[in-house]
RNA sequence: GUGCCCAUAGCUCAGCUGGAUAGAGCGUCGGACUACGAAUCCGAAGGCCAGAGGUUCGAAUCCUCUUGGGCACGCCA
């Protein structure tokens, strides 16, 4: 709607005031957040006065006249300091019905204007453990831009990039072997900056005996890597498995080692070599970053002749990049931030704009157990994993509640709330309104009511929808695509969280407004249609909702317990 | 010390590419079920948008400074 009638205000320009789109100020159009300024208002006259010389409200009326014969307009107004509202009519708003019954689970799809090849890199957790709770929400969050990108015309690509060639992974194999040892009474020291959790001892347990030969010895090279292997196996495994509950699904897991193996890391040291963008001292080899927009030189690799981390990442980036991908996504967590001009920075050595990667820094999260902090020792290797938090709240409230909160916010997850069946909690607010419409439908074919198929939608008399709630939501479905749109080009997943509470909220307020005087299922057999279309439409547009951000849309909710038991 | 993020109702947070009288949920108080699901709804109270300057027709939104929090500043990832 919105860039229907940018266009139309733009072709107006140009014939009626004689404007080349050049010459067009940024003017906006957008949803009064009062009724009384119409359904649509701009701001165009206002942002022409300037240019053209002349008083805003005279602009306006001469934009007026032409606004009042666009197709559905029924009124337009000039007001305040020179503002244009639009009144549609009530038929134009009745059309959004066909549009989302004939398109079903495309509604709010939209075609982008510049349809971009986008490869969206998230989680990326390395291969040392299960998933943190924390990973949780870089996961869904990269995991619904995902969806919302294409969704909007874009095509994707979701990978993981497993770092499973860095020194971390040897820590974890120390560690295992010392936990192996442990186990069979053997002496040893616990590694430094080794691994703590309890997995580790699992880990140990779980080693195949071929792997176990050199005991009581101490394991040589082959022996450790052999070990690293397994243990980098064994985590994926299990990553994937707690990203697949989760409902997170990967098109690709990329290795560091291969990246190793690949000759990327050759070519990128000859063409920075080229450059005299490299620099051995102090025993390291030094890129020379700081000419490329970063603070300082960083090193590429260590004086132990390993490559740091930033070196095979930057290779593996270059690689994204050429295989294809216009725009590159990255989700990482805010802890990173620093790290972000260090990767432009080898972009831009390469040639590459920096803007071509995005860096979507998602904050931190803090758990919470009834409003108390969650006690964790990282030391200790005490965390909570994802696995745990899906396990006692459900991948739903999980999910909901991360994309509850904008990306760069701190937020807060309570294990208690997440798990209420309360009015606290948003998630079974929304779902619950997705069930009362399944419900309404239900009930109908229970009575024998003809329950309209979506198809006939032309053939309905959608004059019968007229009261003023039943337009309000009507108006609010036709917003869909554009909160959508709005939520992928602004890599803010919770705005379709807060479009969808807003949905169910005014459903849920003209359900109880209406169900005394006149519900749903009442009327004559022209209205009833009307109201049973409306109702699928509203349930689609939900549950198209719900499908981006991965969230289950249920039928029903289960019953909840009349009280609790004795404790 | 330097850089990045944040500061909006008692609490948790939207709104931030400048627009009209700043919103929601929770919590508090008061109401609505012989009814299509009350897991819902209605109403009330609650604000110097951290503070101070600036930019302009117009600022929660942009700029500067101050204060108060978080994070990052390694040959870790």
């Amino acid at each position: 709607m919105i860039e229907d009638l940018r266009r139309q205000l733009r072709e107006i320009c140009r014939v009626r005031l004689s404007l080349s789109e050049a010459e067009l100020p940024p003017f906006s159009v957008e949803h009064p957040a009062r009724a009384e300024h119409g359904d649509l208002a701009t701001n165009l006259a206002m942002a022409l006065a300037r240019p053209l010389r002349r008083a805003p409200r005279e602009l306006a009326g001469l934009l007026q006249a032409e606004l009042r014969s666009l197709p559905g307009v029924e009124r337009c107004e000039v007001a305040g300091p020179g503002f244009i509202n639009l009144y549609y009519s009530k038929d134009h708003w009745r059309q959004v019905l066909p549009r989302v019954l004939e398109t079903g689970p495309d509604f709010g799809r939209t075609r982008a204007d510049r349809p971009e090849r986008v490869q969206i890199e998230f989680v990326s957790a390395n291969p040392t453990g299960p998933l943190h709770f924390g990973h949780g929400r870089g996961a869904v969050v990269g995991d619904v831009l995902a969806r919302l990108l294409q969704f909007t015309g874009h095509t994707v690509e979701r990978e993981f990039y497993v770092n499973d060639a860095g020194a971390q992974v040897r820590n974890l194999a120390l560690s295992v072997v010392f936990r192996l040892r442990e186990l069979r009474g053997l002496a040893g020291e616990f590694p430094a900056d080794g691994y703590r959790g309890a997995y580790v001892i699992d880990l140990a347990r779980r080693l195949p005996a071929a792997l176990t030969k050199f005991l009581p010895g101490e394991p040589g090279e082959p022996d450790l890597r052999a070990i690293m292997d397994f243990c980098v196996e064994q985590n994926l495994a299990d990553i994937q498995r707690d990203l697949a509950a989760f409902g997170v699904g990967m098109d690709r897991y990329a290795s560091e080692r291969e990246v190793l193996s690949s000759g990327r890391m050759q070519e990128v040291f000859a063409e920075l070599e080229r450059q005299g963008a490299l620099e051995d001292r102090e025993g390291a080899r030094w890129f020379s970053a700081e000419r490329f927009g970063d603070e300082k030189p960083r090193v590429l690799v260590k004086s132990d002749g390993s490559h740091t981390y930033f070196a095979t990442d930057l290779a593996y980036h270059l690689d994204k990049l050429r295989r294809g991908f216009e725009r590159l996504i990255d989700v990482w967590g805010a802890d990173h931030h620093g790290y972000v001009p260090r990767m432009k920075a080898g972009l831009k050595a390469f040639g590459h704009p920096p803007e071509k990667l995005e860096v979507v820094l998602v904050q931190m999260v803090s758990l919470l157990r009834g409003g108390q902090p969650v006690v964790m020792s990282k030391r200790a290797g005490e965390i909570v994993t994802l696995r745990e938090v899906i396990e006692e709240v459900g991948a739903d409230a999980a999910r909901f509640f991360f994309l509850l909160r904008s990306p760069d916010g701190q937020m807060e997850f309570d294990l208690e709330l997440a798990k209420k069946r309360s009015l606290e909690n948003p998630v079974f607010y929304v779902q619950y309104g997705h069930a009362r419409l399944c419900s309404i439908l239900a009930r109908a074919a229970e009575r024998g009511l003809p329950v309209p198929d979506p198809g006939s939608v032309r053939q309905a008399d959608l004059g019968c929808l007229d009261h003023p709630l039943e337009i309000e939501l009507l108006k609010v479905m036709a917003r869909f695509p554009e909160a959508v749109l709005s939520a992928a080009q602004g890599r803010a997943p919770h705005l379709v969280v807060y479009y969808l509470q807003e949905l169910v909220g005014r459903f849920h307020h003209y359900y109880t407004a209406t169900a005394r005087e006149s519900p749903i299922l009442s009327g004559d057999p022209a209205r009833l249609t009307a109201r049973l279309l409306w109702v699928q439409a509203l349930r689609q547009v939900l549950q198209n909702g719900l499908a981006l951000l991965g969230v289950s849309a249920p039928e029903r909710m289960e019953q909840l317990p009349e009280e609790e038991g004795p404790a």
